[in-house]
Formats: structure tokens, sequence, C-alpha cells
DNA sequence: ACACCACTGGAACGAACGCTCTATCCGATA
DNA sequence: TATCGGATAGAGCGTTCGTTCCAGTGGTGT
């Protein structure tokens, strides 16, 4: 029955792996990163990888994805309950981001864009399951702005913009290995949200 | 000593090279492309890509990061010198880049997002042509703001958020397969621009 | 006529890839 | 205690990877 849940020393088999898999995809990309590599990081064996996932690199890859996605929506959730401001809570969202991003030597990016982007026109399951994420993601940008009164139009746009931007922001960071465009991006957002609400 | 110039039918062999290897690694990666797969798709043999790189599938890596930055310089600096307000500039390159997209069928987004994401820690040379690419695109539009009358502290930031948030805006549009990222970034970009000049 | 050399062509190497397969383990149920 | 199926373990399959190596080929300078 369990699947995790309880905060246990040593999670799950199916569950190490998919953290593994969503971690090290998350840095090498799809074809970047081998199945007995997973396994091997999730101190699993090649037999159990295949039992979960029957369906192989692809399925593996797809669960990835659910999980980076589910990952950053608690941390973007949380991020706008903390802060009544919408505006302020992006802007201190993109300086934890590159906190972060800064912390792990600039490799830990966006969980799923390095998949998504190697998989582009040929794995249509990971396309989706990336789709859903941007869409979920999206979503509680807008449900905010909305409910702090913003036009249905307006925070629909936004919403979109504020992920689009927060997205870019930490690709470039992480290419010029600084926190200044996540720096710069999130104050320039919270000037956006502000010019609309 | 040509290396192309002319508009030549058929051009250098290593330029077709480069170009294939721009163009694949746009669309699959860095470890998603072979390298005979470039040499088939350039019409070369795998001792021709060893004559030319004789650094390998890395220096090859480079070389096409760099011919992809070149190729977006240009596009940029055109619709920048095309239209006199930068802000109505910045949303026609937006639509005109969401066209792009759609036609290639939303495979060829950043010509060099893709191999840099896959390689984050461990291929230092492909990091740096990467960084270089993005701080000359930034350049051009501080350069340009700073030529309209803005102030240097406001032009350096807004090129950080104009290349994070099209850069951004065209992942998400490629994995959402739609053009409205890129029209709302575009209008937004042009809306922050204004009001700051 | 010859020598030279940038360039082309492709066979071959060891390593790693995704995946299949069978054997074994082990806790729950009868 | 006997049985059974989910889970684990890893050898081995065929294929492809990046790279090396060397034998040609064709045009140029002498």
């Amino acid at each position: 029955m369990n699947t995790e849940t309880k905060t246990a020393a040593t999670p799950d088999t199916r569950t190490r792996i998919v953290r593994a898999a969503s971690l090290l995809m998350q840095r090498q990309g799809y074809d970047g990163t081998g199945i007995k590599q997973i396994a091997q990081e999730a101190q699993a064996t090649l037999g159990s990888v295949y039992h979960f996932f029957p369906g192989g690199k692809q399925e593996l890859a797809v669960a990835a994805i659910h999980h980076g996605d589910q990952e950053f929506y608690d941390v973007l959730r949380e991020a706008l309950e903390r802060e009544e401001d919408t505006a302020r809570a992006i802007a201190d969202l993109c300086d934890e981001l590159a906190d972060g991003l800064h912390a792990s030597q600039w490799v830990d990016g966006c969980p799923i864009t390095t998949t998504s982007l190697g998989t582009a026109g040929r794995a249509p399951d990971i396309q989706t399951a990336a789709a859903q994420a941007f869409a979920r993601w999206r979503g509680l940008v807008r449900d905010r702005l909305r409910a702090s009164g913003m036009s249905e139009g307006d925070a629909h746009d936004l919403a979109h913009t504020v992920i689009s931007t927060m997205e870019g922001a930490e690709l470039a960071a992480q290419v010029a290995q600084s926190k200044e465009p996540l720096r710069i991006a999130g104050k320039h957002l919270a000037r956006l949200i502000a010019l609309h609400q």
C-alpha cells in the first residue's frame, strides 16, 4: 500500500528510483542518463527498475517529470501562501531559487526543462507530462492573482509571464553561473504585477 | 581561406558540419546527437569531422553553439534596427519567434539552451560559449535601450529580463505547443520597457 | 614529372547503451 | 509448514556510441 508517506529513513525502492531518475535527468538530460546509472544511484538493481517500470526508460522519465512537477508545485504554493503580497512573494521566490541554484553549484535548475527539451519531437508522453507541469504551476499563480482581486484576463496573462520569466531567468542564471538574472527577474515581475492590481 | 562568405550552392564541408551539428543538437541535445548522425546529415564522412574538429564531439559542440549564437544575434539585431520603438521591436520579435517555432512544428527552439543544459556541470568549454552568447544578446538590447535615452542601470537590468523572458517564453511555447506564452511575453516586455523610458 | 598535403572514405576498437531473461529471495497467506 | 507471487539480482543480448587509424584522392607548387 504505502508508497512513501512517512518520513522514513529509507524510502520505497520505487520512490528511490523515481527520485534518482528525476535528479539525474534534471542534471544530465534524458539521453545523458543511463538506466544503470539510475539503478546504482537509487541503490536498486536493473531487475527492480524494469519491475516497477515495464515501459522502460520512457515510462521512468514520465514518472521523474511528475515527481519534479510536484516538487516545484509545493515550493511555489508555499511561497505564495507565506507572503500576502503576491508581487513580493514572487520576488522572494526568485531569490530563493537563486540561492538554491548557487548551493548546487549551478547544476540543479528546473527539474523538468532539461528532460523535456532533449526529447522534444520524439516522446509524446514526456512532452505531455511537462506541459501539464507548466500548466499546474501557472494555475497556482493565476488563482492567487485572482484571489487578490485581479481581473481574469490579467491574471491569466501574468501567470504565463511569471512562469516563463522565472523559467528563463533560472536558465540564464545557470548558464551565467550568477544570481543576477533571477534577482532582476524577481524585481521586474513584482513591478509588472503591481502595475496590474 | 574561404569559410563560406559567398551564397554558394553547396557550402564548405566544415560549414556543413557545423550547421548540421547546430541544428541536431538544438533539437536533440548533446548526448542525443551522434557524431555519425551529424556526418550523415552534413553529407560528410567521419574522417572529415575529425579532420576539422580533432577535439572531437566537445569541440564540435562549441562550434555549433557559436554558430547558433551568431544566428540569433543577427535576428535580434535586425529586429532592433527595423523598428525605432524598442518596446514594439521586442514584441514583434516575440511574435516572429512564435511563428518560427510553429513552422518547425515546435522542435526548433533556442539554438543553444538544449545543448547547454544537457552538459551543465561537465563541459566547461560549452558552458563558456553559451554564457558568451547570452551576454552578447543582452549587450545588443542594453545598447539599444541606452541609445534611446534610458539610464545605464535600467538598461542593464531590462536587457537581462528581456533575454531571460524571451528564453523562458520560447521554452514554454515549445512545451505547450502554443504561441500564447511568446505572445503574452512580448506584450508584457513592451509594457515593462515603456515603463522605464 | 614529381612531391606534397589537405581532405575524404570507411573499417575496426573497446565501452556503454536499453532491454530481456532466468534464478533466487522473502514475507504473507492457507 | 507449504505455497505463491511480488521483489531483487545480475549475466548477457544486440546495437550504437565516440574515437582511432590508415589507405586513398585530387589539386597545387616546383
